[in-house]
DNA sequence: ATAATACCTAGAAATTTGATAGGGATTAAA
DNA sequence: TTTAATCCCTATCAAATTTCTAGGTATTAT
């Protein structure tokens, strides 16, 4: 059970982004070079964390991308639900199992859902920039 | 995020050999059969729990499987670090990544591998079988 | 003896992930 | 008005991992 590179790497860029906010946009070229990520993949990430409003960005020269919001107001959970594609941990949480009420197993998974998402909600950006 | 089959798959079986505590041993194909699931795959997932000791078995004629401890002394969570080999959703926190003072995402990683391990340790397998 | 079983290892098939590539649309600035 | 820097979009490849299959060996109750 392991988190993949898109939320590790997106959350990075996230950081940096939290970092510098509130003074205007960062290009791709910059992103990618401070968190030494390749820029291709990297474009793929942000253009999901744009899809989910978390980020919005500019066009053009001197364009780029930043916070839709402040970083107090993004939480962890937000952002890795978002490049994860949501933090079920097994399909059965997404789709509507319909042995739900049999399945001997399903409680562990819901409970353990509950417990993921309240814990990354619990933490913000800002708390990562400014070291909690 | 997602758990693999080896996990899902596995506890299903542990919650057989859980229901049948106490009455012998299990034979693969009959375990195979209730759960549904490939007997030859199955296999392979039973000598990972026998490796870490949550399970032992008998071999020859009328031989099988059976749980080492009582279902109320086996947790979820410690089937599932054998299945799936830990729950260190990054690999940083098994190898001792060398940036953690300056990583500004290890925080959150430590946290929710806590969460998470606490959360599964607190359910045990007796739990699943009873219906809580 | 025999048949039912666990044990072991190799590898095929399928899926997912991580990354690359190239071109199009937009826009600030020279 | 041209240019260069940027975001945007989509297709595809390579590598890794996961899931599953196959075939044989060792053991033991009957």
């Amino acid at each position: 059970m392991k988190l993949s590179s898109k939320g590790r790497y997106g959350l990075k860029a996230m950081c940096e982004l939290a970092k510098h906010y509130g003074e205007g946009a960062l290009s791709l070229p910059y992103i990618a070079g401070e968190t030494l990520l390749s820029e291709k993949y990297l474009e793929q990430l942000l253009s999901v964390l744009k899809k989910d409003n978390l980020i919005d960005a500019t066009r053009g020269a001197s364009g780029g991308y930043f916070l839709k919001r402040a970083p107090e107001e993004i939480s962890v959970g937000e952002i890795l639900r978002s490049l994860e594609n949501g933090l079920e941990i097994v399909d059965c949480l997404s789709g509507d199992c319909k042995n739900k009420s049999t399945c001997q197993t399903y409680g562990v998974w819901s409970r353990l859902y509950r417990e993921i998402n309240k814990c990354l909600d619990g933490i913000s950006l800002k708390e990562l920039v400014e070291g909690e």
